[in-house]
DNA sequence: TGAACGTTTGCTCATACGTTGCATCGTACA
DNA sequence: TGTACGATGCAACGTATGAGCAAACGTTCA
């Protein structure tokens, strides 16, 4: 998971013990940089899937819906641990779930995660060659 | 980054403590999943861009061609942790770089990371308003 | 109403792991 | 040859993280 690094990790261009060799780039860099809180997310999401246990969840989920218990035995894991994984995913809005009786089936929120996953998939593949 | 989990996470599907209630969905989800090989690479990649400070270095070449020091005041760190970063995203084949004169310029392999980023960023910001 | 089932969640624990800094080395330029 | 730039090795530090257990919760069914 993330980890704080203890720098303080300033927006604006502050001077830094390096010269900047084009300012021009460097600017635009900077003035293109998304928000803080949206690199968060970023990071959280890339994060979220950092992980072979939830990485296998979310390649499950793309093709269906699971329940809890499926999901465990996909991954190996108890369904303690699937839950816990999970509740991560929910929380950084890939997945969804609904109640089925007793049962709690979950699927991808939406299609962003599937076509991040085909591209990186897409991305290893061609370098393994 | 990843931390290796102490399950071993075989891929056949073996029993689990617990009951399976779609085995149709779950052999299919089975037999859909990616290699580990191939997983592990995805996991690495995303595990690439699940740092602040990396985030920026790929988000700052997202647009343009930059060298190390130039990242360094970007980042708002020193080179030498530039350059540490730097070698994890080109161990991970997210960037390459070539030399002018004394000078190393950073750019991305390819458009998988820059449209990976775009539909993380997306994402985020769809879930925050 | 009680019991079984499926799922969630709170805790705790040990530890691997990543980040960062410093110092050094190699290379390129002037 | 001396100076810039960057790569790399090494060490250290804090701490995020995953596992596992047990208990709480909600739902279904007898």
């Amino acid at each position: 998971m993330q980890r704080m690094s203890k720098r303080s990790h300033i927006t604006g261009g502050e001077a830094c013990e390096v010269e900047i060799v084009d300012d021009i780039a460097v600017g635009q860099a900077l003035s293109e940089m998304p928000a803080p809180g949206v690199r968060k997310a970023v990071v959280d999401i890339h994060d979220a899937l950092a992980d072979e246990t939830r990485l296998r969840i979310v390649l499950a989920l793309s093709g269906r819906e699971l329940c809890v218990c499926d999901l465990a035995n996909i991954c190996g894991i108890t369904s303690s641990g699937v839950s816990h994984q999970l509740r991560l995913l929910r929380d950084r809005d890939l997945v969804t779930y609904r109640r089925d009786g007793k049962r709690a089936v979950y699927s991808l929120s939406d299609d962003h995660v599937r076509v991040m996953l085909s591209i990186a998939i897409e991305h290893a593949e061609e370098r393994a060659r």
